[in-house]
RNA sequence: GGUGCCAUAGCCAAGCGGUAAGGCGAAGGUCUGCAAAACCUUUAUUCUCCAGUUCAAAUCUGGAUGGCACCUCCA
């Protein structure tokens, strides 16, 4: 398959280092709040990503970090009045319960940037014997003069990168260059701190995932992925310090995913103009939110409304119709030889399958492949019916789950029907056998109250939860 | 100032040189006791605009306009 490569702005074949294993370290939430839709969007895509390369064939070992110390935490625990270590406990555990909700299953490992001091530690060490760190009062900079490749990712020019931060940034004299950023703090009163060679303190934020995805992935991962905005400074520094200390590259395929924006301006925590996911669990289910991301790709921009979770809404419950619809049939299909027209079907089934995988291969082109699996729902409701032979609808039914498997959609199995409800369609079979019309309209009323749809169809009622 | 991205119907969106996928919505119809679902028909002679290259351009080139992001914690 075809990736983009954000360093080398171009689709590149994926070829990983060795056979079929595949790195993939992907960064993860700071655990200082419930996580927000922006931030959903990465754990969704490259969970897609993920599942999409293990539908291939691919071994992967998929590594997403949690960093649980950094000023936000530190802040935050202030304010709750819990201990860092509280918080990132609390939150942590929130994290799984909506990465669930959405449909991202858990990584391979889910390192924690505190469980991994001896590692920052050691790879600091080896920054300073390198002549590429340097320490001043018990914080440890990183020399970006002394790393030629720096600004390789982002396509920045160092000049130009020296001239904007020393206008921007405040000139904070202990470093050597403004350009140079933190790989160990020095501690404040009252903050939590690590024991180091150069004091107590605790790790910048970019070397924490340069030590963990080098520690569970190696010297060279095969692929490093997060959001665009991550592009520059903290990837950029996470070359500089790993291909800095060990002399080998540290990253063969960058993948960034785009932003979600509201009203077309970007979501972020300073403008306020953002939803948890648990905000928006409230209102829709989190699989609508699901297949909104999956509408479009994941380098393009998307714009968040209400109205667009709606479309995705109604869009799903195509998925889910076509499904239900195939499962209802089987359970009265017969064992029979296929006919021409089935024969057909089949063939055509197949072609889009084919066609999913095309897109999916070009640079996980999720808009395209969903158009490929509307096209099997088409052709399903149109080909299959009462007299179809149990092979074709199973064949067609097994094709739709499994690529819906591959977005993380379909998840919801359907369930019997609880007792009450099962009752009301009994009393409502005997209405309409007595053509009792009036007491049938009612029961279908009230069954829809209970929160399920109730059809009539040729071969009886079919009952579905609302969604 | 530096580095990039985007512009396709009422809404979302694919398309990557060969004559506009798909979804949502809307209108009409078929089916139905009535519904619902499903199906059929209609909904972009045209892809922000202007030049250019080409037998051929939504797709390539140049320019204009509009929008967005990164360079500062943020996916």
């Amino acid at each position: 398959m075809r990736i983009y490569n954000s360093q080398t702005r171009k689709k590149e074949e994926l070829v990983p280092q060795t056979g079929n294993k595949v790195g993939i370290y992907a960064c993860g939430p700071t655990v200082y709040n419930y996580f927000h839709i922006g931030n959903a969007r990465p754990f969704i895509t490259f969970d897609v990503f993920r599942r999409y390369l293990e539908h291939k064939g691919y071994d992967v070992t998929f590594v997403q970090n949690f960093t649980d110390i950094d000023d936000k935490m530190i802040k935050r625990a202030n304010e709750e009045a819990i201990t860092v270590k509280e918080l990132a406990e609390r939150f942590i555990e929130a994290y799984f319960e909506d990465a669930k909700a959405l449909g991202i299953r858990p990584a391979t490992v889910h390192p924690k940037a505190t469980e991994h001091m001896p590692q920052i530690i050691a790879l600091i060490e080896k920054l300073l014997e390198k002549g590429r760190a340097y320490e001043v009062n018990g914080d440890v900079y990183f020399r970006v003069k002394a790393f030629p490749g720096y600004g390789k990712l982002s396509g920045q020019d160092m000049e130009e990168l020296e001239d904007g931060a020393s206008e921007r940034l405040n000139v904070e004299t202990e470093k050597e260059d403004p350009r140079d950023f933190a790989l160990w703090k020095k501690q404040k009163p009252g903050e939590p701190a690590w024991e180091s060679p150069w004091g107590l303190g605790r790790p910048g934020w970019h070397i924490e995932c340069s030590a963990m995805s080098m520690t569970y992935l190696g010297d060279t991962v095969d692929i490093h992925c997060g959001g665009k905005d991550l592009l520059f400074p903290h990837h950029e520094n996470e070359i500089a310090q790993s291909e800095g200390a060990t002399d080998k590259t540290y990253v063969r395929y960058w993948m960034h995913n785009g932003f979600i924006n509201i009203d077309n301006e970007k979501m972020s925590k300073s403008k306020g103009n953002f939803f948890t996911v648990r905000d928006i669990q409230k209102e829709y289910d989190l699989e609508a939110v699901r297949m909104f991301m999956l509408s479009a790709h994941y380098r393009s921009p998307i714009n968040f409304s209400r109205e667009q979770i709606a479309q995705a809404q109604a869009s799903l419950t195509r998925l889910y119709t076509a499904r239900d619809q195939m499962l209802f049939l089987m359970e009265t299909a017969r064992e029979q030889p296929l006919t021409a027209q089935e024969e057909a079907f089949m063939a055509r089934i197949k072609q889009h399958m084919g066609r999913f995988d095309a897109a999916m291969d070009d640079d996980l082109n999720t808009a395209d492949a969903l158009g490929a699996l509307f096209e099997i729902v088409k052709d399903v409701n149109v080909t299959l019916n009462e007299a179809s032979a149990k092979e074709a609808i199973g064949f067609a039914l097994d094709t739709e789950v499994a690529l819906c498997e591959v977005l993380g959609l379909l998840m919801k199995k359907p369930g019997a029907l609880p007792e009450d409800i099962q009752a009301m369609v009994d009393q409502r079979a005997q209405a309409r056998k007595d053509k009792n019309w009036k007491l049938s309209d009612e029961l279908r009323d009230g069954i829809k109250a209970k929160g399920y749809i109730l059809e009539d169809t040729a071969a009886g009622q079919k009952v579905r939860k609302q969604a």
